[in-house]
DNA sequence: TTTCTGACTTTTTTAGTTTCAAAGTCAAAA
DNA sequence: TTTTGACTTTGAAACTAAAAAAGTCAGAAA
C-alpha cells in the first residue's frame, strides 16, 4: 500500500476508517468503502486486521487516546479546581459531538466482545475518574477545598454527570442528540459541578 | 359483575390487572387472563375500558398515586432535611422494586400515547421535584440549610439521582435489576444526597 | 336501561424462510 | 512480505404463514 512499515499502514487504515465512521457511522460503512478510500483491495485490510470489529476497536482506541490527551492537558493548565471542572465538561462535550457516530455502545454490547469491551470501558472510566481525583487533590493542596476521600467524590461526580445526560435526554444511546439538547445537558452539568465544588469548600 | 356501581367495578378491574402486571408484566398478561381472575368475560372488561392501554394507564395512575401518597407522608414526618432525603431514596427504591414490571417505559414509548404519556411523566417528575423543593425549603426555614433557589437545586438533584441509576447499571430500562445492583445504586444515591446537603449548608 | 357475554373479526406477535449485501477467505501474483 | 481477484460464508432485513391476543357486536340477562 505504498508505505514503509506495517504499523504505518495500520495507522493509515485506522485514519481512513475513523473518517468514514465519523461521518457515516461505523455500521453504515463497509470494508469495501474503506478499501476504496485507500485505493487498495478489501483483502489487504484483512491482512492488517483480523476482522471489522478489531478495526473498530482500534479506531475507538485512537479516538480515546486523543480524548485523554486533551483531558490531561486541560487539567494541567487549569489554575483553579473550578476551572478544571469546567474544562473537563467542555472537552467531554467536544468529544461527544465529534465522535458520536463511532458507535462505542455497539462494540460494548456485542456478545463476542462484551467481556473485553466492558473491561476497556471500565478502565477508561477509571482513568477519567483518576483525572478528576487529581483535580480535587490539587484543589485540596491549594487550600481551595477539603476532602477526606477525593477518589470517592470523583467517582460519584463522574457517574452523576454522565447520569445527568442519560436522565435529561432519555433517548437510546444510539439516537442522535440535537444541539439544543447538548447545550441543555452542558448547563446542568455545570451546575452539578458547582454543587460538588461548593460541597468540598471548607 | 356483582357490584354496586360503575367506579367500584373499574377499581376491581384495575386491582386485578395490577396484580397480574406486577407478577407477570403488563405485556405478558392477556385481557382473557384478567377476565378469568374476575370470573367474567373479556367483553365486560371492554365495557369499562376502551382498550388495554387505557387499563394499563389506569393501573399506572393507581400505582403512582400510592407512590406520591407514601412520598408526601414520609416527607411530612421527617424532622430533618437529611432524614427526608433518606426516606425519599428508600421510598423510591421500594416502589421501583415492587412495580418494576408495570412497564411504565412501554406506555411512554408507544407512538399513539407519547404525547399524553410524556406530559403525564413530566407532571409526575415535577410533582416529585416539588416534594424535594419543599424538603429543602423546610430545611431553610429550620436554619439547617441555605438556598437561593430550592426548586432549581431540587430539579438538579432529581435528575442526578435518577441519572446515577442509569449510569451505574447501564441496562435497557426493560431489563430486570438484581438485588445487588439495587443496593449499589441506593448507596451511591445516599452519598449524592449527602453532597447536596453539605453543599446547602451554611 | 344498564350490564354482561358468546361468537365473531381484526390486529399483532412470533417463528420460519428467503434473499442479498457485506463480511471474511484463499490461492496465486507482485 | 504484501497484495489481490475471485470466491464462500454469514447476518440482517424483507417476506410469509400461523397462532395468539386484541377488540367488536348483536342480543341476553338483570
Amino acid at each position: 500500500m505504498l508505505t514503509e512499515n506495517r504499523d504505518e499502514t495500520r495507522e493509515r487504515i485506522i485514519d481512513a476508517a475513523l473518517n468514514r465512521f465519523t461521518y457515516y457511522g461505523a455500521s453504515k460503512t463497509t470494508m469495501n468503502e474503506i478499501a476504496e478510500d485507500l485505493h487498495c483491495s478489501k483483502a489487504s485490510l484483512y491482512y492488517y486486521f483480523p476482522d471489522k470489529q478489531a478495526l473498530h476497536v482500534a479506531v475507538l482506541e485512537k479516538a480515546g487516546e486523543t480524548y485523554f490527551h486533551d483531558l490531561q492537558e486541560k487539567a494541567d493548565q487549569a489554575v483553579t479546581a473550578r476551572q478544571a471542572f469546567m474544562e473537563l465538561i467542555a472537552t467531554r462535550h467536544e468529544f461527544a459531538r465529534r465522535f458520536c457516530r463511532l458507535e462505542l455502545f455497539k462494540v460494548l454490547k456485542d456478545k463476542h466482545l462484551v467481556r473485553i469491551a466492558n473491561k476497556a470501558f471500565e478502565a477508561a472510566r477509571d482513568r477519567e475518574i483518576g483525572i478528576i481525583t487529581n483535580i480535587i487533590e490539587k484543589g485540596v493542596d491549594r487550600g481551595e477545598m477539603v476532602s477526606a476521600d477525593p477518589a470517592k467524590v470523583a467517582a460519584l461526580y463522574m457517574h452523576a454527570m454522565i447520569g445527568l445526560r442519560l436522565s435529561l435526554v432519555s433517548k437510546d444511546l444510539s439516537e442522535e442528540i440535537s444541539d439544543e439538547e447538548f447545550e441543555r445537558v452542558r448547563e446542568w452539568q455545570v451546575q452539578l459541578a458547582d454543587i460538588f465544588i461548593n460541597s468540598l469548600k471548607k
